[in-house]
DNA sequence: GTTGACATATGACAACTTGTCACATATAAT
DNA sequence: ATTATATGTGACAAGTTGTCATATGTCAAC
């Protein structure tokens, strides 16, 4: 959070570090960006900017939340527009979302994105849609217990379920034992993916 | 990749030199991780860190992709104890991915996947399981839509959501224009969500 | 108007970081 | 023994971040 110095100082001095900010956020990644080029381009010192922002993942999340605003907003916009079905509104929103993006700090979104959806490699080398994974276990899955949206998308299920899998192993590994509550969340959080969200009856 | 004089070292150093590495990775996350420490550990000289690797990054998918090997592997086991079915096998991998972790570098793991699964802030100010993102919605959505599971776990669905959106976002925003196709992949993959992997016939 | 208290601004500084490169040494091949 | 080629080395430039003593504002109270 920025310091209330910050939030006193006068529009103009704001807005000029914020404007260098995200054009040095939108130029490089989060750990390649550089403090020192955002303050030689707003035209303050060094000093100053460790008055305003503790350091560089506090002005970085300042300038996200900025725009994470515009996210909330756009998604109860379409939630609303909806009557609440929630998939309905992802289906709309990604429009919406799209155009605010575009509009706006294209560049800063394009490199927040990459950072938030990871380090390409690192979804390649632990296999995340990680082709070479998905190719080695292929042979071995039977298509035939899927539908055919399913096989189609099938390096999309997996990457869910590689994800579901990731965030469950860090919780076990943070609690000491195996916690058989935590699996039994994962268990049904499986199964959500194969039986999807919907309610029964509304399919037969 | 490591160099080829990496590979023709001595298994003594190439030893010494992991295994500072895997420390070194296991106490810092990437960013913080220091290659002087990592060669003052190992005994090596500068020079010759940049003789085997071509920088940080190089290293750690070496390290990671040890690992790596080690998950395609347990899966496969499972896949195959499982006759090909893909949620099974998620569901019995976890167990036998968790002992690996748990026996070899554990904080390793937990550093790693703290990368992969993103940075904690991220996903906090961006939305992804965010509690305040979801409170503000919540109200609007209509739960009755989904089935008691989904809604048990609306946070994960919301959340993988999220994830798709994002990761579909990138791909428009790469391509120039706004890709029908894209679009279209987007909406299957909603509906995966929504109606599940597995086929209508085996459900009703 | 002068004093004093507090808020801001500054840049030199220490302590790091990384990647390079001219040079030294080891190992193999003629 | 001589020549190639492969490895090893650490000082170096060019950067990084966060701190801190010092300077300059600002504004209320006497």
């Amino acid at each position: 959070m920025p310091s209330d110095t910050f939030l006193r100082l006068n529009d103009e001095k704001k807005k000029k570090l914020i404007d260098a900010s995200f054009k040095e956020f939108s130029l490089n990644n989060f750990n390649d960006a550089s403090i020192n080029r955002i303050i030689k381009d707003a035209g303050i010192s060094r000093g100053s900017f460790y008055m305003y922002f503790v350091d560089k993942k506090d002005l970085y999340f300042y300038l996200l939340e900025q725009y994470s605003e515009i996210l909330i907003d756009n998604m109860k916009k379409d939630l609303i527009n909806n009557k609440g079905d929630l998939f309905k509104m992802f289906q709309d929103n990604i429009r919406r979302t799209y155009n605010s993006f575009k509009n706006n700090n294209i560049n800063f979104f394009k490199k927040s994105l990459e950072n938030v959806t990871i380090m390409e490699e690192s979804k390649r080398t632990f296999g995340f849609r990680d082709k070479r994974l998905l190719k080695e276990l292929i042979p071995n899955i039977n298509l035939e217990l899927l539908n055919d949206n399913a096989r189609r998308h099938i390096e999309v299920i997996f990457a869910i379920n590689m994800h579901l899998l990731m965030v469950t192993l860090i919780k076990l590994l943070k609690s000491d034992s195996l916690d058989e509550e935590i699996l039994k969340d994962y268990y049904e959080q499986l199964d959500i993916l194969k039986y999807g969200c919907i309610k029964k009856e509304d399919l037969c």
